[in-house]
DNA sequence: TGGAAACCTTGAAGCCGCTACAGTGTCAAG
DNA sequence: CTTGACACTGTAGCGGCTTCAAGGTTTCCA
């Protein structure tokens, strides 16, 4: 198949199975006549296996490392699952910081009920303050974004 | 001040203060005789202000809204409040996002008990699975990374 | 058979919020 | 007067795509 049907089955957008051939994640498929990509069924197997890996918010770092698992059947399988203990170790970190991070926005919210005038309005206050307290002391968060 | 005083009285590095300049988050300051660039005390409360904003993982944009308003203290505060409310949420679908992805995760993690051949782990075999199971019918999800 | 439309190709640039250079200039201390 | 610490500009890189430009190939229909 051409890599329109491969990312019909599949579910990804071309650009990004182009994308994943470059950095490695699929290997280079055979050609047609015409230059055209030529795919078949491991490859749709493989690009399933990576797509749900992203799902599960793995780093394409992580995915490489667990495809070279699936593709060496004999090996042992235990830095498989030291990788995905990591990974949710990760993800649980980030749920903690998160979860103080709402702690801190809703406290702040609370520090304007009603439209005023901004120069009265509490929360702008409030992150000036903060931000004066904090001044100099903070080293960067390991959070990521919330966006 | 010059800029290295700035960035350790606010704890932001040199290069990232010359960053916000470039986008616009600080206004472009005086210069020295040397061509430095020469900073005073509302730089440092604004450079705070601004570092406070990303430590609660605001965007350069909602801070760049937010710094609007604190410039003009006669307008009123309904959009700040708004602002805030949106974010919260955001953290909050988040929040929600990475929770139902640990579970996930940690069901996975049960498919493998011990360390054994790659081809017998419960892992591989799931993600495969599973893989195989959404083919073509996931849109991308809204959340983001957890690293 | 011809011509349009749908597909494919490569390569480069853009997104975010920095970070890290390279190559040069300025200034203060000894 | 030299050394070293600081400052300057400009560019490239990170991840994981997404988007665009400028073309080449194939397919479909009249």
């Amino acid at each position: 198949m051409k890599i329109g049907e491969l990312g019909q089955t599949t579910g990804v957008e071309v650009e990004t199975i182009r994308y994943y051939e470059k950095v490695g994640i699929l290997p280079t498929p055979a050609r047609t006549a015409g230059n055209y990509r030529h795919y078949g069924n491991q490859h749709v197997d493989r690009l399933n296996f990576v797509r749900r890996c992203r799902s599960l918010d793995m780093k394409l770092d992580e995915i490489r490392v667990l495809l070279q698992f699936r593709d060496t059947p004999e090996s042992n399988c235990g830095k498989v699952n030291q990788l995905l203990d990591e990974h949710i170790g990760h993800v649980g970190e980030r749920i903690a910081a998160l979860t103080q991070l709402e702690q801190d926005l809703r406290k702040l919210r609370r520090q304007c009920h009603k439209v005023q005038k901004v120069k009265d309005c509490g929360i702008l206050a409030e992150i000036a303050q903060a931000a004066n307290r904090i001044g100099g002391r903070v080293g960067k968060s390991h959070i990521a974004g919330a966006h």
